[in-house]
DNA sequence: CGTGCACTTGATTGAAGTCAAGCGCTGTGG
DNA sequence: CCACAGCGCTTGACTTCAATCAAGTGCACG
């Protein structure tokens, strides 16, 4: 049972068999439709959410009303409103299924309590930690120094999935490049 | 001794003095002169700064030649070319002091023995992970949302100490925008 | 079977970059 | 202590990349 999750989790750490009984005590399972909305802006409750199968998406609003996607999350990877989750402030970002999807899922609080009685598991947020940040970094480094053109084919080098099997509005709203400008790039390409 | 250094650390964890004197064992002082560079793309040799007086700046160059530049760290903040750091990879990264600058500093091999011996030291590093990530998500945030005009008057509101201390055309290259934007954006408003 | 949403394609616009020229401070060496 | 070289900054003219606006096609799903 949840074997994804125990795999993923001893690929990060050295945990002892009780230690990871009692981590699986605080996951709960859970089905979600397309679509389906998990965290919307303002709430403060919060999930980390671990993708069985399926797929994440965490997005925000900008002030004209478009959406802007942060982060696409697949199979046996942690989602999160991150930021929500670091600050405990009220979320400014969605989380969102987009397509029909399996999560594990485990409070806030229990994953802190984890924290405190699970040595390793420390090692494992800042894993977590450490991943967020260099995909953020090497992200904010590709809008700085490429186009439009240049991002498009980066993606489709380092993260294929994206592009096949995310609907063309939301890869463009990654990339930060209208849906026009996209059409165009793939007909060019 | 080492005051602003263990002010710092108690603010963010509780360590017991003989704790503490460990951990400052590792650190050592330095000083350096305006526009020094302490660490260049290519190095591997990997240090993690404090500064107690002055100024150091992360930044890259771009493809054309323009410098960007990532990060200011000021006084009472930790500092350095953090991706090279988490991934032991050559760093992409310049770490440079803008004013003449004094330091503490450890290396990565020091710092990542504390980790093992000081349990409470995992936690330290996760708040400058979490720190770290925030401020990055805003940046990315900003690009995204925010023309030139907003993100300059947003960083006046949020760190005005980077447009009053730093020249301009090294904040410009932190809004990633060219240093004659900056200028008429100052001149209008 | 039709309604609407995703996508394409074309025309126009606009924000900010690049190029270019000139001013003024700073600091370095004679 | 002065002079001049060079860098930082400003201002103007032009260019460009990608956004917006607009219209039309086709597919998916109720």
């Amino acid at each position: 049972m949840h074997k994804q999750l125990s795999d993923y989790i001893r690929e990060k750490i050295t945990i002892s068999d009780p230690d990871m009984e009692t981590a699986f005590s605080f996951f709960k399972i859970m089905e979600v439709k397309k679509n389906e909305v998990l965290i919307s802006p303002g709430e403060t409750s919060q999930r980390i959410y671990f993708v069985g199968k399926g797929c994440l998406r965490i997005f925000f609003l900008t002030e004209g009303g478009t959406e802007a996607t942060r982060h696409f999350a697949f199979e046996n990877q942690f989602a999160t409103a991150l930021v929500s989750f670091i600050t405990n402030e009220t979320s400014k970002e969605f989380v969102q299924a987009i397509e029909d999807t399996e999560l594990y899922y485990i409070s806030q609080a229990d994953f802190y309590y984890l924290l405190k009685i699970i040595p390793q598991w420390e090692k494992l947020y800042r894993h977590y930690l450490e991943y967020a940040y260099v995909t953020n970094t090497n992200r904010l480094m590709s809008f700085i120094t490429l186009d439009a053109t240049e991002r498009y084919r980066q993606l489709l080098a380092q993260n294929p999935n994206v592009v096949m099997r995310m609907p063309n509005k939301m890869v463009a709203s990654y990339l930060n490049i209208s849906q026009e400008t996209l059409s165009r790039l793939k007909s060019k390409a």
